[in-house]
DNA sequence: GTCTATATTGTGATAGAC
DNA sequence: GTCTATCACAATATAGAC
């Protein structure tokens, strides 16, 4: 991370802070502007416009999660082996910034047309993370395709944060710790799932 | 489903396509009657705010799940033997309304406050959910909460759609039909996932 | 770098003619 | 029920003083 002026930082977090929770067209400059304490021009004169700045807000969002994939993938040891560390990561990342979620999906569901070039700008090559997987999960149980298995690992570590409002509500009552707790343990669990899925003779 | 008169039926239509995919703050009432092909004034007419109509589609979008949840209390067979078919329906509605999921998580995300309210009027009883989860998840095999159960098989069958755009790109090339194929396929891969966390000795 | 003032356009909503 | 005309206001963005 480059070194930013004071004001560019108090910019960038309060743009986040609104990007994520009403979303781009949601958000006013002016409301960023006042959530940071700062003139509204401001805003202008470091970013230019409004497009840019959600431009920063959101690769920095996306950027969340690529350190992750980026770590497994350049790690020598097999998917299986590296599940539970992955899983670990994962839904660290998702209890520090729980709204980031919806805010990427969002913004993709809108624009779908950006995957392609945003897949190229990450550096993520979709072939390599298929030959990770494919080789931790060869000797299934169950002869899925690996494709199936990363999907339900990422959908079993990120959709919970995501659906947040409704299961804190309808499965824990409201008790915010209590929902807390349970998505920690699901560092344990989620492993344990796929595990069960992909091969009982891992030792083999 | 009460009668309307044709205009009021464009305009419903024309508002959903557009909530879905831009959201409230990002759709304005001119793109939903330049939709629709008719005047500006009479979402108004019909509506009287911008408010309201968001609220019906908001509500027509919630009541697309309630069935299935509905469905599966009012049905007298245990859980694990009602599974298959809850996730098939679950998936089939999926399939119908693949951008749903986003919009309802989106508005909720962004005031949570109205989830109490919401579940209260759409008629669902946690507890009774829970007792239902309960019967059929007690002889688990790993001792999962049964809260954790539930909240994976949604996950298992929501998430991939809410992040079609990045699994059809990363997973699927981009080839819509794998894709749609794929999520077909999970109707019964859910399943499986399901009761192997839950119990080997159903029969007992 | 930060402010005030302003240009321009878009927005939700209503009144009133037909 | 559907239209035109209009209101009041909010939005992004820029020019220019300091």
């Amino acid at each position: 991370m480059v070194l930013q002026t004071e004001t560019e930082e108090k910019i960038i977090a309060s743009a986040e802070r609104l990007f994520y929770q009403k979303g781009k067209a949601g958000t006013s400059m002016q409301d960023i502007a006042d959530d940071a304490g700062i003139n509204r021009t401001l805003l202008n004169y470091y970013f230019r416009s409004k497009d840019q700045l959600f431009e920063a807000v959101f690769r920095k969002a996306m950027g969340t999660f690529v350190p992750n994939v980026a770590a497994m993938m350049s790690s020598d040891i097999s998917f299986n082996d590296y599940l539970p560390a992955l899983v670990e990561k994962i839904i660290d990342t998702m209890l520090e910034h729980p709204q980031i979620p919806i805010f990427v999906l969002q913004e993709l569901s809108s624009n779908p047309e950006r995957m392609p070039q945003i897949i190229k700008e990450m550096g993520i090559d979709p072939d390599k993370v298929m030959e990770k997987m494919g080789k931790g999960i060869a000797s299934s149980k169950i002869d899925f395709d690996p494709r199936q298995v990363i999907l339900s690992m990422i959908s079993l570590c990120i959709f919970p944060f995501a659906a947040k409002p409704v299961a804190l509500d309808i499965l824990y009552g409201g008790d915010e710790e209590a929902y807390i707790s349970a998505m920690k343990d699901r560092k344990v669990l989620i492993p344990m799932i796929i595990n069960q899925i992909v091969s009982q003779n891992q030792s083999g």
